[in-house]
DNA sequence: AAAATTTATGCAACCGATTGCAATTGTGTA
DNA sequence: TACACAATTGCAATCGGTTGCATAAATTTT
């Protein structure tokens, strides 16, 4: 059929005006009469016509795109952070690009560079685990593209960060273990160079110390919390040994869900002899047997937060404080694989 | 600092050559003297040179860019088929656009135009549970944009189709529960009007009538596989009945997680009471108690077969056959939810 | 009715890379 | 030395919108 591309020449030359005015009519300019405008927008609609973005792009030298860099997508808290953006960030006209960083740096590192030459207009990012150096952002810091950062923030870069209160989420659950009676509570959890598994453990010894049970370092796991990680460190190690805990905070809810099947294969019950809490309330928390006691926060919430403060400091509205830090709530979901008293 | 952007002719100017040269020399034309071309890669670096995508892209009428569109990003097989994806895509230099459409016809729409005005060379789409109109991929096919579908394929457009033998998958599973000792068992599914779902159901009925079971339409149930639909199908309805079903057969795993939790607070027992089969070998169907026997299908290794046949396709080498269908296998992985005998 | 505004529209340059065709330089051959 | 031919390089137009400035037309003010 029509196979040819309708220009906004090709609405200028049937309507008798300039291109020049078409451009300006399609972007309701305020010069151009309401019924000039009612003309074009008509025939524009008619013809099919569509905006050139990269025409537009090029001589505007914006291109209304964020670039999104995650660990992985496959979590329920993940894909409700991108949900959130995408709401916001759809409404304000602009579009997403989304990537997976898969948990390793360098793969980062080249979609950093793949963002920087889509020429994103601002980057939002939550960083690979095992992501030490941090030099892929500069070309965006010198160029002054704005980069927020959530959850998984960079804390030696100056920009905005967004995400929970790790240590004080951190806290509430080794107290909660306390309270149903632990004593050894072990903790397994991730690079301890990532603020968010940093925190969550400052939170634990901090709850410890609190509640005059020292620390005992043999009872802290740091792993990269995949399956066969989590496998190993009970299997090979914590089994084996001659005292077994009886309470664990893991930090995450797969990774409380494989822990919790390898203690039931290993005999013990939960939660009389090893209490669990995990983290993230993902769906897998709460099918296991019995459901796992977890720490939940929205990630919709935290999505809208961040595109909003991201849009409003494009759209220059708020640059007022573009460098601080937001902390959203977190709550303690109290489940079965945890609740020894009533 | 230097927040100027440099182009092909800043390099063409310290080099004083032509844009021409540069720009072909960039490309690795092969009308390039070598020293020249080295004297510009040399300097290109030196200076941080990026190529503008807009210019090239408006120029060549090609974007080099790759829509997706999927109804959600939270399941391991999601992830696995993007990942699949994105390699093979990168590696042949073109770029993603990643979207999720919820599950919903409207939100696909949107998404389907966002793409179509983005330009995107090609897309690659799963449908959203509740589409029945197709119009919005008109515009595509008018233009000759080639559209791939995997996984949930729109059957009435020509292109090509990458999925799995869901006939066989469903036969395989309810045959597996009948050589279980099931006789009444109960499906629950999606949307029929989704070929996943119609072929499962038309290959469990089969596999009924292979062994000399009558379809029960009673015992065939279809919702939108919410963990609310499976808890009022089961708690309102199944449970109700008078004779209850033993043996389950559900089309994702995270139903058949629900399902199973439901059942077993209903005090019967897995699988000796109900056998359950689940769909896809989620995360989620390893750590339940019993664990769910499922089907897996190796989204990887779909997500790379999508990429390639539509690389192939843009860069104009096999486009022979675009209109064909790519049949993937599956296994069925008995677990503890199912397994009755030896 | 002339002057001052306001309202609408157009001209032409520009954004940065690509490419058909022509031009220049260099090498080999008669 | 002259000519054919290959190897390099450059000219200039093009892709489709956007925008500062100028101009023309309509309306209001004096």
């Amino acid at each position: 059929m029509q196979d040819k591309e309708i220009t906004i020449y090709d609405l200028a030359e049937r309507l008798n005006v300039s291109a020049t005015t078409v451009s300006r009519g399609l972007q309701d300019h305020p010069a151009i009469n309401k019924k000039t405008k009612k003309r074009i927008f008509d025939l524009a609609a008619e013809l099919g016509y569509r905006s050139n973005k990269f025409a537009s792009n090029l001589r505007k030298q914006k291109t209304n795109t964020i670039g999104v860099i995650v660990p992985r997508l496959n979590s329920l808290f993940m894909s409700s952070v991108l949900s959130g953006i995408e709401k916001i960030v759809n409404n304000a006209g602009y579009n997403l690009i989304i990537s997976q960083s898969f948990e390793h740096e360098s793969k980062e590192k080249t979609n950093t560079t793949t963002m920087f030459n889509s020429r994103v207009d601002g980057l939002i990012v939550s960083l690979a685990s095992d992501t030490e150096d941090l030099s892929h952002f500069d070309t965006f810091i010198r160029k002054n593209i704005p980069i927020i950062f959530f959850d998984r923030v960079a804390e030696s870069i100056q920009s905005t960060k967004v995400l929970i209160d790790n240590f004080k989420a951190g806290y509430k659950a080794t107290e909660h273990l306390i309270q149903q009676g632990c004593k050894k509570i072990l903790h397994i959890t991730g690079n301890p160079s990532r603020n968010v598994y940093k925190d969550r453990f400052e939170g634990y010894k901090k709850a410890l110390n609190d509640h005059h049970i020292e620390f005992d370092p043999a009872l802290y796991i740091s792993n990269d919390l995949t399956e066969q990680a989590i496998q190993d460190a009970l299997v090979n190690d914590v089994l084996k040994r001659d005292t077994l805990p009886d309470g664990l905070f893991v930090t995450n809810d797969s990774s409380a869900a494989f822990a919790l099947t390898i203690f039931k294969e290993a005999g013990l019950r939960i939660p009389e002899d090893i209490a669990i809490v995990g983290f993230n309330n993902d769906l897998i928390s709460k099918v296991t047997e019995p459901a796992i006691t977890t720490i939940n926060y929205p990630g919709n919430e935290m999505g809208e937060s961040i595109a909003r403060i991201l849009i409003n400091h494009l759209d220059g509205e708020g640059d007022l404080s573009f460098t601080s830090t937001v902390l959203l709530n977190t709550e303690l979901i109290v489940r079965g694989s945890s609740q020894r008293k009533k």
